[in-house]
DNA sequence: ATCGTTTGCGCAAACGATTGCGAAGCAGGT
DNA sequence: ACCTGCTTCGCAATCGTTTGCGCAAACGAT
């Protein structure tokens, strides 16, 4: 900068002004500097004046892992929506892992991030308040946190528990087995509530045996199908919390000898492309991955500009896409007689 | 660290020597050093720090897709192993787009990372030459790029068309379609020539009506498939350059009645997880995707450590994964007698 | 007593920008 | 001739570190 300076005969000063436009500067000067810089293939330094100016154009992005398909999707619509806005994400994975999260918002602030996108790794709100207390922009995607107050962005879980079990209600279905998440994940509840509420509105007793825990994997999801298939009275559908955990009792019902639709309804969840690529393609609830991406990021670049905005949460709706997984149960008692 | 130095009545320079250090600091001071920095609650500024030293401790990596399974492992091993040596990782997508390309790459040293791991877009040496002029340590990744010298760890694609075709050709086959990827992606080309390779050696004769143009995903391959298994001749077995091809092409065949494999034999490439979740589970060529990302981020913290190395490149085998998408030729033949 | 070595520390100049404050020049009004 | 107000610009401090250079004390060895 010093070299253009000089190279223009002006002060660093108006070099700066120039290249900000940060007050008026004539003709004159503007254009010998602006030769000068050209000349000199001169680009200003993004650390020193980020040092200044206090603010890096970077955010961060704390996600349980990038490689999920679910979480890949969000991250593509954060980094689009990121880049099109001239911010740079830096990747954190955490594997669910709370250490690991706590250490990598440590990073996050010491390298200045501008704000911070985040899934929450459990439902530990600490490392959340540690970075409110600092004061950085922060909105929370996918798990809601109780404990803070703090922009987030849902999905509306309970309506998309809601969804599928009508579905398979209205299919005739009434023993509908059910691979939930890990408990102390938020959307895993509210898909549960979902799932009685639909039972409830249809004079369905909720049955305990049906429920079998999984941790959103393909193989728990096979696991899990293994318990519900291998009941004396096994349910005749299944609704699964995510899609590859669908995929998952897919398989094993496959494997089993059953077929699908006819023997047996899945449902999954989020409508990830796996869930397409099943055979027979997989009747599932989506939701908008790359959209809540996209809106996370808004919601944070609005926070950043303006810090004073009170908390708002936004809750997105599900959507359910009807494909060949599921099937009238009837028509399942019919083939048997 | 000002307000540091004063509460332990030393200079700033100590402060920074205790922080690391870098130069012998009687225990007096340092203890009291330490005792005001625990005190002052003080965490070195990071931007500060690296502008002086000029190292951000951070890299770049370059991706056509982050979203894409295989992609997404890859960058995982990055992000891991970034990780645990300290480093963050800012991530490019590209989507195949030079131009975007160029517009991170510009981004990435204006921010002054350390070093990238490059994902091209094309076969274009552009935007590597341009990184190269500045100095910048640089590893590609995956896909080969003429006309420069540069580190880079690649699979070798021909040894994995080879281990695919001559799979296929002892199971009997001998009409082996082949769906292929865009032929500007070094990878693509490399695996034709292992799959011509390995007919020459059994003496079969290339059809170049076999070979069926893809983009790497699943719709591409679907319609691929749709395309060979309606012609006159049909193949009796189909190579589809990665994993979510080769799931297209299952969708296919199984949309028109065939059994997999008794009627038509399908491997993958890549071992993406959606390999294995199909029914039923896809033979495929393994590439060691996360290792390739470990591997690509140790040789760039060694580049990084000593820019005088001579340029290496990695080539890693890969490996054929028999599941159940596979079977002998000659069963087909008996199950139509 | 003198002399070379360590050892321990601080001053002040970088790194490359941004910005408050003030000065100079010039126009117009009294 | 003097004051006022506007436009244009530069000085120098600042952001928070690192680091070359120099100084002083301590220390054993001649």
């Amino acid at each position: 900068m010093r070299d253009v300076a000089e190279r223009a005969s002006v002060s660093v000063t108006t070099v700066s002004h120039v290249i900000n436009q940060s007050r008026p500067v004539s003709d004159e000067l503007r254009g010998r500097v602006l030769a000068a810089m050209e000349e000199l293939g001169y680009q200003p330094n993004t650390l020193a004046r980020s040092l200044r100016r206090g603010e890096t154009h970077t955010i961060g992005i704390i996600i349980p892992d990038s490689a999920n398909p679910f979480f890949a999707e969000v991250a593509r619509g954060i980094e689009n929506t990121s880049f099109e806005h001239g911010y740079s994400v830096i990747l954190c994975n955490t594997d669910n892992d709370l250490e690991r999260e706590s250490l990598y918002t440590d990073v996050l602030v010491k390298k200045q991030v501008d704000g911070i996108l985040f899934v929450a790794a459990g439902l530990s709100a600490e490392n959340i308040q540690a970075l409110q207390k600092r004061g950085i922009p922060l909105v929370i995607v996918d798990r809601q946190v109780s404990g803070v107050e703090v922009d987030s962005v849902l999905t509306d879980n309970v309506q998309g528990g809601l969804l599928a079990t009508r579905h398979l209600i209205e299919l005739g279905h009434n023993r509908i087995g059910c691979i939930v998440g890990p408990s102390d994940l938020t959307p895993s509840a509210a898909r549960i509530t979902g799932y009685q509420q639909a039972l409830n509105e249809a004079g369905i007793s909720y049955d305990e045996a049906l429920i079998v825990k999984g941790d959103f994997q393909y193989e728990s999801g096979f696991e899990a199908a293994n318990k519900l298939l291998s009941m004396d009275d096994s349910p005749t559908a299944i609704f699964a919390f995510n899609d590859l955990m669908a995929v998952g009792a897919l398989s094993n019902a496959l494997e089993r000898g059953l077929e699908i639709p006819t023997d047996l309804s899945v449902v999954g969840f989020d409508d990830v492309r796996p869930a397409l690529y099943a055979n027979p393609p997989i009747t599932t609830v989506r939701q908008p991955k790359y959209e809540i991406g996209v809106l996370a990021t808004q919601m944070l670049l609005e926070r950043m500009h303006d810090p004073t905005l009170p908390p708002r949460t936004h809750v997105l709706k599900t959507q359910l896409v009807i494909r060949h997984s599921t099937a009238l149960f009837e028509e399942q008692v019919k083939v048997i007689q």
